[in-house]
DNA sequence: GCAGTATAAAGTGTCAACACTTTTGCGAGT
DNA sequence: ACTCGCAAAAGTGTTGACACTTTATACTGC
């Protein structure tokens, strides 16, 4: 762990909240894991108090869960949990959809059309993590394009939220075109400034992810119990 | 302020933040005002330590906003984040509006009623307040039956949230009927299963409340203009 | 009387120490 | 070898003190 080079130093609890908030969201502090005062302490180079300041926040925010006398843990998210998330997620993103038919402009165009040919690449040659990168980016375009600043952030906050569910979840190369074609069909209701059309086709791609997830947990499930 | 009565004892700033979120929602500290650390520790009798960790909390929940060396103050809601917040909460509830039409039981129905004919019998005494209260619990109704817990946790934190919007709303009595009005036709929907309209209907009655507020809103400012 | 400035008061930020609880590990007894 | 219990260790909970910043106050010079 580094000592804070990210901070915007705007309070020293609210800088370490941050850097915990990234360790916890790129995984190098897995769910479940408990967080040691002392430790981060040491580490930061700071007394506890900042450090435990830091921890109430991300307990506000929900990141992790707080048992007295014994700690903080990150949290671990249910599979009802996770359902439900994408239920919630699939509503803002059709949401989304269907306001940006109004508010796309001509520079939008370009970037759905770099993005779109990008994923097509990444498809090609199987780089899961650039068609993750990309994938998110043409989802966080389209909540742009809502002109609804909170349900980006809502947005952004569930996608948060999901990577707090157990199981990490690896893209096999058919599901990400099969992605990628409906994102092409969601991108051309846009165009077309069908808005009905584009919130639907939304709607069901986020839950058509869900789906795969999903089944991808089935599978894994009957390996380990194979195993 | 009280003494802690209302605390789990779940831990001592975890029952300080509660307790402050009680009197934030219940406008007892108002929005804008500033939290004083070392007076709320002498009124809960403790040390300023728990107090600044039930607040960090509160700043992770977004309920207050930190300044560094000045405080933390109770955070005010913009006109355009209230209609953000009404975009989306109206989601929300057209989609639990939605999903109640296949969840709705015997025992519900006659919630539905007694919620109903008690609104009506508000309308006639022109009680606000007891129409506010069963009002909420209509809607809360409708969010328990989409079977959605975390919907159900969303909707309610949009409305306390909505609660820090600067100025007070209060219901005319035309207003509580219309607004009644549309609770039965929504309810009607969802008796009779069609799902499609309930969801319609229930997202524009939220708009349209939204709608109202906006309009009393825009009273009030011609009323500060004349004087 | 007023503006600007020095000064005191109030308030937040951080820390180190101590109290209490939980966990760990060791050893005696069976 | 296994279990129970005790003691040490680790960890969290809370506190009071001190440093620093901001705000309020009073004073001085004009």
């Amino acid at each position: 762990m580094s000592r804070l080079q990210t901070s915007p130093e705007q309070g020293l609890p609210l800088g370490i909240a941050d850097e915990l908030k990234r360790l916890i969201h790129a995984g190098e502090i897995a769910p479940g894991e408990r967080l040691n005062e002392a430790a981060l302490a040491l580490r930061i180079g700071t007394s506890r108090g900042p450090i435990r300041e830091a921890i109430r926040i991300l307990t506000g925010l929900g990141l992790v869960t707080a048992v007295r006398n014994r700690g903080v843990f990150v949290r671990q998210i249910s599979v009802r949990e996770m359902i439900e998330i994408y239920e919630l997620r699939a509503l803002v993103f059709g949401y989304a959809a269907g306001l940006a038919t109004e508010n796309i402009q001509e520079p939008d165009k370009q970037e759905f059309e770099r993005l779109l040919t990008g994923m097509d690449s990444a498809c090609d040659s199987g780089d899961g993590d650039l068609y993750y990168a990309l994938n998110l980016q043409f989802h966080l375009l389209i909540l742009q394009l809502s002109n609804n600043q909170r349900a980006r952030q809502t947005y952004e906050d569930y996608v948060k939220e999901l990577h707090l569910f157990r199981r990490r979840y690896f893209n096999a190369p058919g599901n990400m075109r099969r992605s990628n074609a409906e994102h092409r069909q969601i991108y051309e209701a846009i165009l077309k400034g069908n808005a009905g059309r584009a919130k639907l086709l939304a709607e069901r791609h986020v839950l058509k992810g869900r789906q795969r997830l999903l089944g991808s947990l089935e599978q894994n499930m009957q390996a380990a119990d194979q195993a």
